[in-house]
This record gives C-alpha cells, structure tokens and sequence, in this order.
DNA sequence: CGGAATCCGCCGCGATACTG
DNA sequence: CAGTATCGCGGCGGATTCCG
C-alpha cells in the first residue's frame, strides 16, 4: 500500500502517501465512485446490455452508464463485445480480473450490510449531540 | 444490496438502486474519498494524534484531515479523545466497528497490490489503441 | 496544538439534444 | 440500440488566514 516503514525495532508507524503509485488508490478511486460497484455487481448476474443495464442500475444515465463502462474496460474489469446485427447489440461482461475484483468487493458488500444500522444509528447519535 | 430478485425461476438478473438505504453505498461513498482510507490505516497502528497524523498521510491539508475524521467518526469507525493538558492533546482511534471494517478493507489492498501492474498495463493498451 | 472560517477552482455528475 | 456532444450546477478539496 506504499507505506513506508522506518525499519526501526518495533513496529514504528507507518507513512502513507496518496500518489498514483498508490495500488489502493488506483482501485478505491475507480470503485469509488457512484456507479462502478453497482455495474460490476450487475454484471455478476451474467454478460448484460447496455439498455439492460440501463434499466436494472436504477437512475444512472446513459452519460455515465457509457463513461462508467469505458472507466471500467479501461481498467480491464470489463470486456466490451459488438455483434454486428440490425440493430447493433452490444454486450459488457465481466474479465477474469474483474470477477476476481468482485471476490474482495463482496466481502465489503456483506461487511456494509451488516453494519448497515450501527452506522444510522452512530450518525444519528453524532447528529443528535448537537 | 438493495437489489430486487424478481422472485421468478432460474436466477432472474438483479435490480440495482443507488439510494440512501443502500448498504454499499453508504459504505463505498465515504471509504471512497480521496483520504479515508489511508486515515484508517494509519490507525491500524494505534491512536495517533492530529498533527502526527498530518505528517503521516502524506500531502493531506489540515482541513480534510479534520473533516474526514470527522466524518469517520460519525460513521462509527472513529473515536476522537481530548486530554485537557496544555497544549491540549487530541487522540484518534478505531473503533471496535473501525478495526472491523478494516478486514475487508484489507482484502481489498492486498488485490489491489496484486494486480495494481495488470491494471497499469490493461490502461497502457486501452489507452495505446488511440 | 488542533482546529474553524472563508474563498475559490476544478470536475463529477445529471439533463437535454442529437447521431449512425 | 447504443451511443456522442454540450451545458451547467453542486460539491470536493486545496490554500490561506485566524482562534482558544
């Protein structure tokens, strides 16, 4: 996590620089982001198209359905296929990356649905405390 | 993760909503800043204080080192600690919930050390094929 | 020492309109 | 069907200044 240790005795504290030679950036600020969890979930359910996903990504538009999934193909998470018909179809699917990707990123989901109401509540006591 | 099955056979495709009663997102949207991370490791070493922090997390201003323990404080993952002396000395630290969240977190590093050089080259081509 | 307050530029993201 | 192009706002986040 580029995080330098002091090569002290005893477990000296660590430095961290946010750098785009960062790994945990470089996912966590593409993650990050509104969209991208959801998309990579949905793809999960199977290869998709794009008004499909459209449609089961509730509200996005299609600006930053497109710039999503070119973010994520850039990335390598996702793999784009045209099938020449009339109309055109395309369809986005999971690489092995990002189906790998997705392993770590459920632990999180499942993490985030546990603790979903200790957080409402832990923001309601702050909030409440004036 | 707020997504709807449909109820019908054969593993019908998910729904997805990106409201506030989305588990992911409540979670994604704040780890997903540009300094939370690199914060909450940071504690993983133990409590630390502001300005050591400040030198710690490489590049981070005071203003967003305040905020965003602020806010990782509301969410439960934070506890701030005054001690009255003079100077006045402030400590930070995880919270049992913190010290949780920071499990998955770390899967999701060590992913991201993995495959950070697949990702820089799949960007390399992405970007290479004008 | 550990902040709070203010000012401001950048850009993430949505809405809308047009295209092959 | 699957985009691209343009416009505009709101908010993240940096720089600076002041405070108990």
């Amino acid at each position: 996590m580029v995080a330098k240790s002091k090569g002290q005795a005893k477990a000296e504290k660590r430095v961290f620089y946010n750098d785009e030679e960062c790994p945990i950036r470089n996912v966590v600020a593409q993650i990050g982001d509104k969209w991208s969890v959801l998309i990579l979930f949905a793809l999960v359910d199977g290869p998709d198209r794009f008004n499909s996903l459209k449609s089961r990504v509730v509200g996005i538009s299609q600006r930053m359905l497109t710039q999503t999934l070119r973010d994520l193909e850039r990335e390598g998470y996702v793999d784009r296929t045209v099938y020449p018909e009339v109309p055109v179809r395309v369809e986005y699917e999971l690489t092995a990356m990002g189906k790998d990707l997705v392993k770590p990123l459920y632990q999180l989901v499942s993490w985030a649905e546990t603790h979903h109401d200790d957080i409402k509540r832990s923001r309601e006591a702050y909030d409440g405390r004036s």
